[in-house]
DNA sequence: GTCTATACGAGGATAGAC
DNA sequence: GTCTATCCTCGTATAGAC
């Protein structure tokens, strides 16, 4: 099955903000990748604007539908833990870092639509974390404080990812922050 | 004692690209809010490469300097580790990010001469970090694994301040993780 | 050191033909 | 839906006067 324009127009540029940055990116190096031509894109998408928000929605689903496949799933909740972190580790292929921490790094030039999207992901993706957490808390697997936790995780995830980059060894990076400290953190009962 | 003309010039634009980024930043920017014209920044910096560069060299220099100032007091341990981390809230003002963590997001986009000048500053910074670990592992008041730990360290505190970016209440966002995650991994001896 | 003037390309966006 | 053609603005950078 083909992907149609918008979807490859997207995919194209999901990539790119993802190396680059929301600044870093044009229309005509979406062009270039995708074989039409400048103003076409803007049949799709009538402003730059409106691509990235469309793609930071697409991206935000995306994430909370691999969340919710790891909890439906039978695993422990340590094993859960483990591939919530996995999901970063798995996006940092070619050394890209998570769409939406690069965007949290343009913060400040992004349109409003797009700053509350981002929002929207992280408290989305913190409140997943917490509610895994309590219930290791409720079940007396971990002591901790759920909230907190969680914030300080997603903080190392993507702390882990952004350092990652600028080493030549980015898995290897990734790998020796994160494991140890969830192994230490959360061990299995 | 009055600022010379590269000094301001470079004042400005490190706020800018802790603001913005690499790419979205410019002369014409710099221009407005030192008061000169555009062609008379490329007699201090003859390109906006050759800017960033020491810009970064410049910005490692200091970090470097905060951290031997640290390390030079009378400070215990595990209030150091607590003045290392001040540097990073204390750097937050106004939701700026660290000058590197934002040039490790854009790293794609930068030359080589700066990549290294980034490398260096992560580098230099686990460097010391490690040392200090070390320290406390060396008199028994840690149990840690010192270069593992410090990169965590490192990547838990830039996360922080990119999350904390994102958040309306971004101080509080940031001490909310890191000062309980420190009191628990370094309790005062 | 700083200015004006200017070159030249890239960026986002629109109009209108097919 | 995609194309060509075009607009206008902004970006980096240089030349040369003061």
């Amino acid at each position: 099955m083909e992907k149609n324009t918008a979807t490859q127009i997207l995919d194209v540029a999901q990539e790119m903000v993802r190396n680059r940055g929301y600044s870093a990116f044009s229309y005509a190096d979406i062009s270039k990748q995708v074989g039409i031509r400048k103003a076409s894109i803007h049949y799709h998408f009538p402003s730059k604007d409106e691509l990235v928000k469309e793609l930071v929605k697409r991206y935000r689903e995306g994430m909370m539908r691999a969340c919710d496949r790891i909890a439906q799933s039978n695993a422990s909740l340590d094993q859960q833990m483990f591939q919530f972190a996995d999901l970063y580790r798995n996006g940092l292929k070619d050394k890209q870092i998570c769409l939406c921490a690069m965007l949290a790094a343009d913060y400040a030039v992004l349109p409003q639509a797009v700053q509350e999207e981002i929002q929207t992901f992280f408290q989305e993706t913190e409140a997943w974390l917490t509610n895994l957490l309590q219930q290791g808390c409720d079940t007396q697997q971990w002591t901790c404080q759920p909230e907190q936790e969680a914030k300080g995780l997603i903080a190392m995830l993507q702390g882990a990812q952004l350092l990652a980059r600028s080493t030549t060894d980015s898995n290897t990076t990734f790998e020796q922050v994160v494991y140890p400290l969830l192994a230490a953190k959360f061990p299995s009962s």
